[in-house]
RNA sequence: GGGGUCGUAGCUCAGUUUGGUUAGAGCGCCGGCCUGUCACGCCGGAGGUCGCGGGUUCGACCCCCGUCGGCCCCGCCA
């Protein structure tokens, strides 16, 4: 058989076909053998088409098509038969049709696979990772790695038609300082010195701007050494964008045009214009940086009603100038006594002590907490909150945010659960007007809470020393359903306000030249103000189709744990290549 | 680093509550029969380190300790 002349993918073929000479490369899907009649069903990565054996009319092929199995790989050449009213298959889009097999050349015989190549099959993570080439071979994987690829190719396509210039960017780079932990990798000319593996091209896009590209992108893999999610690999793909002379406005735009061209490709509505929302308002509202705005259930402050009551935790809490804030429940959240302790268990983490229930029953108010509140008082925050009858507002006493973190997730929780939105419309929000710097207990200083090349407000330059709480950036998020899909800034094109950061984060000028030093004497020799933003591909390729872990749209993910399960890495390695790197392993 | 959950036939799972004779089912696999199947059907058969190690016990899939691995979450992820 001349392979080099397939006619046809599988799934291609119909009614239209028939009588047409055909060559099929593919793989045996199932062999359902009626005694001197055989049916196979061929797979490709198009699709199946029903091969036909058959020993009246073609007894030399009947009887190597006995001998197939699933998974065998085989080329056949035969004829194209429609197969008659009454044998169609209407579940399969080559199922008015049928090749009658003239001559078939096995090329590859298989093993029983360790699970069947089926959509259906059900397998255990752990066993489809480690034969992932097999799960990739299931149609609806091959589908999605497939659509992947149209994905990035929408993307390659929109921007280099808009006038954007792809460049890679090194992979064995420097390990800088602030964000996540760099992957290491080992020089061995000069021996006791590394490369790391990049974060993300930060720098080098910012570099690009200095060198007069002016618009940049590039569809880039990044890597962080931190602990993996259903939503987070060690490695992931990247979008990333960088403009000369932008806006924070420009850069919304071409983001806009960009999500929405992908979005018409895959048929993916989006309610539009895309509404934005400072960060403030965020945690104000929703609790969250990144609210999901399918719903409503918003949340409120409630220490004017609740400071009228007799009810001491509140009481206590607001003199310490915490905060007291409520969520409403519509009624089919009904929260039993056990329900309630599991919404406990849930704020825990957020440093959270308790929930405090009202219920309006009758018109009235009931929960235990009601005489200590007052009546009159709960009855306030249930009209407050516009709690409807037999709906529930639950309430927490904390610090702001961690109130409104807590009360996030309890939104979240009923959200998902009362099935408060429609799962086929998606929600897009601009996030912006970040505070630049959070304190990190951990390290006692400020930290960057976007990165340390953020622009910060001009009028908040002076507040830089004495208040760097109160510094807002110019940087913005890009969320969907509630999931961050993209962030970006406008980056510090001037080297003194950028050594004034570097101040504020607690550098020495001497750290600060040891890390940054190539960026800041790059900036010296004329540099456009400049900023960008980048996409998570992975996420929005998840979100777009649908699946639950990140892991279903990336062709070969590690575990939980960062192990590939299919070459068990990472592994040990060769004592003369620890050698030739001078490196000791050191024994625990 | 912490919490939760799972690990029994090739696969998906039952059995563990209350330790006790030979650890089961469906699918798959192997052999036979079958000319319109498409989750083909019918008959027959093979298949087990109960994740691994240790302990308790007359006796452990079951109880205890440890360990490895999958998944989810917190911390972490500028």
């Amino acid at each position: 058989m001349n392979i080099e002349k397939r006619t046809h993918y599988c799934g291609e073929l119909n009614k239209n076909n028939v009588g047409e000479k055909v060559i099929l490369l593919g793989w045996v899907r199932r062999q359902r053998d009626l005694g001197s009649l055989i049916f196979v069903d061929l797979r490709d990565r198009s699709g199946i088409v029903q091969l036909k054996f058959s020993q009246e009319k073609n007894p030399e092929e009947y009887f190597v098509g006995k001998k197939l199995r699933s998974e065998f790989v085989i080329g056949v050449e035969g004829e194209v038969f429609f197969r008659g009213e009454k044998d169609i298959n209407p579940h399969l889009p080559t199922g008015e049709v049928e090749v009658l097999v003239s001559k078939m050349e096995v090329f590859s015989e298989a093993e029983t696979p360790p699970f069947s190549i089926e959509d259906e099959a059900i397998i255990n993570e752990e066993l489809k990772l480690q034969y992932r080439y097999l799960d990739l071979r299931r149609p609806f994987q091959n589908r999605r790695i497939q659509l992947r690829h149209k994905l990035t190719q929408t993307v390659r396509e929109h921007l280099s038609k808009e006038g954007f210039i792809e460049i890679e960017t090194p992979f064995l780079t420097k390990s800088t300082p602030e964000g996540a932990r760099d992957f290491l990798v080992p020089s061995r000319l000069r021996k006791g010195t590394f490369y790391a593996l990049p974060q993300s091209p930060q720098l080098f896009k910012q570099l690009c701007m200095v060198a007069g590209f002016d618009k940049y992108f590039q569809i880039v893999r990044c890597f962080r050494d931190e602990d993996l999610r259903a939503d987070r690999q060690p490695e992931f793909t990247q979008i990333d964008i960088e403009i000369s002379f932008p806006t924070e406005k420009a850069i919304m735009e071409i983001s806009e045009r960009l999500l929405l061209k992908v979005f018409k490709e895959f048929s993916f509505e989006v309610s539009l214009p895309i509404p934005k929302m400072s960060y403030k308002e965020a945690i104000e509202r929703y609790g969250s940086d990144k609210p999901d705005t399918r719903f409503g259930m918003e949340l409120k402050s409630v220490e004017h009603i609740v400071k009228e009551g007799n009810f001491g935790v509140f009481l206590k809490a607001i003199e310490n100038g915490e905060s007291v804030r409520a969520i409403a429940i519509p009624k089919e959240g009904l929260i039993s006594r056990k329900e309630l302790s599991n919404l406990e268990e849930m704020v825990k983490p957020f440093g959270v002590k308790g929930v405090v229930a009202i219920q309006r029953i009758d018109g009235k108010p009931k929960g235990s907490q009601v005489k200590y509140l007052g009546e009159d008082a709960s009855n306030r925050i249930l009209d407050f909150m516009r709690v409807e009858e037999g709906g529930t507002a639950l309430l927490v006493a904390s610090p702001y945010l961690s109130a409104s973190t807590a009360l996030s997730q309890i939104r979240l929780y009923f959200g998902k659960l009362l099935k408060l939105y429609d799962p086929s419309k998606h929600s897009l929000l601009w996030v912006h007007k970040f505070p630049a710097f959070e304190w990190s207990m951990e390290e006692s200083r400020w930290v960057s809470i976007h990165h340390p090349f953020t622009m910060i407000k001009e009028e908040d330059i002076a507040l830089l020393e004495k208040e760097p709480e109160k510094v807002e950036s110019i940087a913005y998020d890009i969320v969907l359903d509630g999931n961050e899909i993209g962030g970006g800034s406008i980056r510090i094109h001037n080297p003194d306000l950028q050594k004034k950061i570097f101040k504020t984060l607690g550098f020495t000028e001497e750290e600060a030249n040891q890390k940054f030093g190539f960026l800041l004497e790059a900036f010296k020799y004329g540099t456009p103000p400049h900023g960008g933003i980048a996409f998570g591909l992975d996420r929005l390729c998840m979100l777009i189709l649908c699946c639950d872990s990140i892991r279903d749209v990336i062709p070969f993910p590690k575990t939980t744990s960062g192990l590939c399960l299919m070459t068990s890495s990472p592994s040990e390695v060769d004592q003369d290549q620890l050698k030739e790197l001078k490196i000791k392993i050191e024994k625990e």
